[in-house]
DNA sequence: TTAGTGATATCC
DNA sequence: GATATCACTAAA
């Protein structure tokens, strides 16, 4: 037996990302810092992005150096930095080609997802890594079931109409 | 409400 | 090469 929660297997993550960020609603992140201290925190909110078809998805305009990971196999990390100042950490999920993803937009005591990687100090050295084979960083799995709310995406306005409409963020209720 | 921050994408 | 943009945050 292990001293810490097991990882999701990359399996949970090899799914559509509409059914994936729900369900990562109410999992913890686990983070193991290089001084050794273990850090977990139950994730509150989410949003899906769902391929090149979803003008608010980073792989709207193809293939680039920096979306890359997004087109690997579900089940890695990608991780980029916003404005010049924000890590911003997803999960890769799908098959290999359809580039989709799971923002963590925020965890239990840290609101924004820019918030969340500077209280876990994660930065892009974890993009394209595997979850379930990083030292350093994974998800694990809920303790119990919790209730999920929908809502509109953020910070998205350069995305068409109806894509901002989609109700592709999750919100932990009631935990 | 607004500045800050710097990598990235997209244009010349 | 240059410039515009950006899945945000903190300060005011």
């Amino acid at each position: 037996m292990s001293l810490t929660p097991p990882a999701l297997p990359r399996e949970f993550f090899e799914r559509d990302a509409l059914d994936v960020a729900p369900e990562l609603v109410g999992c913890r992140i686990v983070r193991a810092l290089p001084g050794g201290e273990l850090r977990t925190l139950t994730i509150t909110e989410t949003e899906a992005y769902c391929g090149e078809e979803d003008t608010a998805c980073h792989a709207h305009r193809g293939r680039t150096r920096r979306n890359a990971p997004l087109y690997m196999r579900g089940g890695v990390f990608y991780v980029y930095l916003c404005y010049g100042v924000h890590w911003l950490l997803n999960a890769v999920t799908g098959e290999e080609g359809r580039p989709q993803g799971v923002l963590i937009r925020a965890c239990e005591g840290f609101p924004g997802p820019g918030r969340l990687t500077r209280a876990l100090d994660i930065g892009g050295e974890f993009t394209g890594l595997a979850v379930d084979g990083c030292e350093g960083l994974r998800f694990a799995a809920r303790e119990r079931d919790c209730a999920v709310l929908t809502a509109r995406r953020v910070g998205i306005g350069y995305a068409s109409e109806a894509d901002q409409a989609r109700p592709w963020r999750f919100i932990a209720s009631g935990l």
